[in-house]
DNA sequence: ATGTTCATATTCACCAATAAGCACTTCTTT
DNA sequence: AAAGAAGTGCTTATTGGTGAATATGAACAT
């Protein structure tokens, strides 16, 4: 299970470190995608099997379908953690994730997150402000 | 059953003591997270995966049900509780839940809370001074 | 009161994770 | 062939997490 939020930098050649609690988890090779809510996503080797599984379940007769599938499948790359703990983000990626130094990284149960700082910090006080609405999800599943 | 109010601080490292009277419920392992109201949850591995279960049938195509697990999940952590009696609570956390030094911590029946000290003081003050208010609530689940 | 035990507080030292800089390779472009 | 860009790997310094040692204080028994 990946849980958990994380802050690191990419280094000037666009490496970033995956934090230590996550690597067993991701896996040494795991998959990054655009996200939606402007992330990019992880997924391990076993997750992104799932993933795609399920992309081809969708109609291709739909237009919708196909471009969901086409955002995903055509953002994705695979990627390898070095010795150091590391992994290279593609450049185009890191720009449909608006990443430059400072990255979040978050885990979300099946999948990580990349998170510009900044974003992910605005987008995460105006949901935490919104505590009426989570304590109402709570209900919903029984917390 | 956990249960009680317990008062302890954070070491330099942000460390704090389990009291010994929740240690055996919360077990040696355990999750916290986010919480609302200002604190932060705890749960035992049980209570927890439980909850984990719920998390995964939420829907990543709608942007309610991705915020509420996103919410959640980089909101929390796994504790271990050391041979000293104590557990590490990560940065992020204790900003979120405004503890610096002094905290209280609450059983709650299946969970624990984490309170900034003199935050749980003024919310107990205002909450218990409504006293009747609680008891008319009691009526709804019959005691 | 005295000693004993247990829970908690505090400090220190060590080790693992991370940050940052640099060198080297490979590939592309000119 | 030379220069530049991109990718890979190494080395060092720093930070933060972990464990050990010790101190304090409350609860309890004698």
């Amino acid at each position: 299970m990946l849980i958990g939020e994380y802050e690191h930098s990419l280094d000037t050649k666009g490496r970033l470190i995956m934090p230590a609690k996550l690597r067993e988890d991701i896996g040494e090779k795991f998959v990054i995608t655009k996200g939606l809510d402007g992330c990019l996503f992880g997924f391990s080797q076993k997750e992104w099997a799932n993933f795609e599984e399920k992309l081809k379940t969708l109609p291709l007769t739909q237009k919708n379908a196909r471009n969901f599938v086409r955002f995903f499948l055509s953002g994705a790359m695979e990627c390898e953690i070095d010795k150091q703990g590391r992994f290279l983000i593609a450049s185009n990626l890191r720009e449909a994730g608006s990443l430059e130094k400072e990255v979040v990284i978050i885990g979300v149960g099946t999948r990580i997150e990349l998170w510009n700082k900044e974003k992910w910090h605005e987008y995460s006080k105006q949901e935490s402000s919104s505590a009426d609405e989570i304590a109402e999800n709570m209900d919903m599943i029984g917390i």
